[in-house]
DNA sequence: ATAATAGTTGACCATTTAGTCGACTATGCT
DNA sequence: AGCATAGTCGACTAAATGGTCAACTATTAT
């Protein structure tokens, strides 16, 4: 019972796209209650602060993107095709907020992270864990591959720590040099950190 | 003539202490002057704005540190040696840096290049332009291991590019982690990069 | 219908922050 | 010595920011 309301949803869209086209600590609580539509008394009814909002808003849009994830790197697909995709879609996203907001954003969870990472609190933690989560998808592909004689990488949480390292690294080079076509060799890039065979040329 | 000071070294000095440790959007003018011991009608004596302090802050380090560099990079040195050489100088800065702060606290540049890229102003040119210097000491080492035979590197300049990626993707990987081992592995990762033959045991 | 409840609002306060200014002080130069 | 000048200081203002609250409103279950 009760009156019914959007607003705790339009805050947490808010939030993620300020953090992302701009940063955590440039972001007032004033900011975003504005592009929510919301006053502030309504922002603390749902919310203590904005590290809670931030956190929760990363939960759960982390929810909806690990929906899209299962599906992408989903066991049905060849391992290195599920990593194919994953780089286009990252690419498509990039050029569409390059689109919509003029610039190159990178990772969300990487820039955040590299930022809040001193001050240590629960957004830090979360935003860990989903790193984490982004590396356990890249592991398995690349277990996948080697079982299935594609590459050979007898230690696959290595090598997914390297590549994430090295994709997040060329995401973040896209947002300080706001180039998304910093982008273009990002899978041949990996595939050459896999030891892939041929470069292959995606059907003439 | 005049008074003699040393508040704007002072003030640059402490501005990089606490960009590194925190970040820019935290990092206030009043905090930037306590810990510099310079009241604040001094520290706009000498500058504009945290901005252009930052500017001044990093171009002056960077010259100092581009002397460490040239001699690191020295065409008297071997190529993949002045890689190795590099690799392990920043591993031990950035122990030294968790002794001091605690924390392992990444590249200062790319971190603050993240979190700054979308405020279009001098600080994000200043680091735009830190890193291109970056990497061209990468691709310089990288254009004389392909002439020497040691690798085979027919475009320099984008294995420099990816393999700067790569590294500022795992210092930020420290800083987010706070573990300074995750960079035990750049120095063979960056090798296998370049198809660098053996991996050298180091002298058994 | 109405009572209980979920959500909204605007006015308000305290603190922090950026930025200014004129008076002051120490130093090098002649 | 004493003047010009580089630098220091503290007190100040205005604005931004985080945070609170009591009164209000819409909805829903009975």
């Amino acid at each position: 019972m009760g009156r019914v309301s959007d607003a705790k949803v339009r805050l947490m869209d808010a939030v993620l796209e300020l953090l992302w086209t701009n940063s955590y600590g440039s972001t007032t609580i004033d900011q975003i209650c504005e592009k929510a539509r919301v006053k502030k008394g309504s922002f603390y009814y749902f919310f203590q602060s904005k590290a809670q909002l931030a956190v929760e808003a990363f939960e759960t849009n982390w929810q909806s993107k690990q929906a899209e994830l299962d599906r992408m790197f989903s066991p049905m697909v060849s391992p290195l095709d599920r990593i194919r995709k994953y780089c286009e879609f990252t690419y498509k996203i990039q050029q569409e907020m390059k689109q919509k907001y003029g610039r190159a954003l990178g990772c969300p969870q990487f820039c955040l992270g590299a930022e809040v990472s001193t001050m240590e609190g629960q957004l830090q933690k979360k935003i860990q864990q989903i790193l984490d989560c982004k590396r356990r998808y890249l592991e398995s592909a690349i277990r996948d591959a080697h079982a299935a004689g594609l590459i050979h990488a007898p230690d696959p949480a290595a090598k997914a720590r390297m590549i994430l390292a090295y994709y997040e690294g060329l995401l973040t080079q896209a947002r300080i040099q706001n180039d998304v076509e910093v982008l273009r060799d990002s899978e041949s890039g990996i595939f050459a950190m896999l030891g892939v065979k041929e470069p292959e040329t995606t059907a003439a």
